[in-house]
DNA sequence: ACATTGACCGCGT
DNA sequence: TACGCGGCCAATG
């Protein structure tokens, strides 16, 4: 595929969220420097599956802990299901305690 | 090369 | 508090 260094960067943080926490599309460009491109970051997450190695894709969701992008899962109940697996709680669409599972990037790459 | 689109974000009403 | 609208940047046709 593209082998863009952008996306690359993206699937570079995806890969570092831990188990069990989420983190958000806007936290994620930020943290590449570039926060106005969090459309950006999304828009990657769709090339995930075609990515070396797994991209973590369920555990980033938007600023609001809102699971926007379940829908391109395949099927789309199993973003829900992988988080659920890994004790995050999903409940009518969005991350409960979204605040306390919040992974941050920076603090990772500080 | 131009126009449209998108797994978003933040402000304004 | 809830909904709408524009902006941002890269990819695609």
């Amino acid at each position: 595929m593209m082998n863009t260094n952008f996306y690359e960067q993206v699937y570079e943080i995806a890969r570092l969220i831990p188990k069990g926490r989420v983190t958000s599309y806007g936290a994620i460009a930020k943290s590449l420097g570039a926060a106005k491109s969090s459309r950006m970051v999304g828009y990657a997450m769709r090339y995930a599956e075609a990515a070396h190695p797994k991209v973590p894709a369920h555990r980033v969701v938007n600023s609001s802990g809102l699971l926007t992008g379940k829908f391109h899962f395949n099927p789309p109940e199993r973003m829900e299901e992988q988080l659920f697996n890994e004790g995050v709680v999903v409940k009518d669409n969005k991350v409960v305690n979204f605040k306390k599972v919040f992974w941050n990037p920076m603090e990772e790459i500080f």
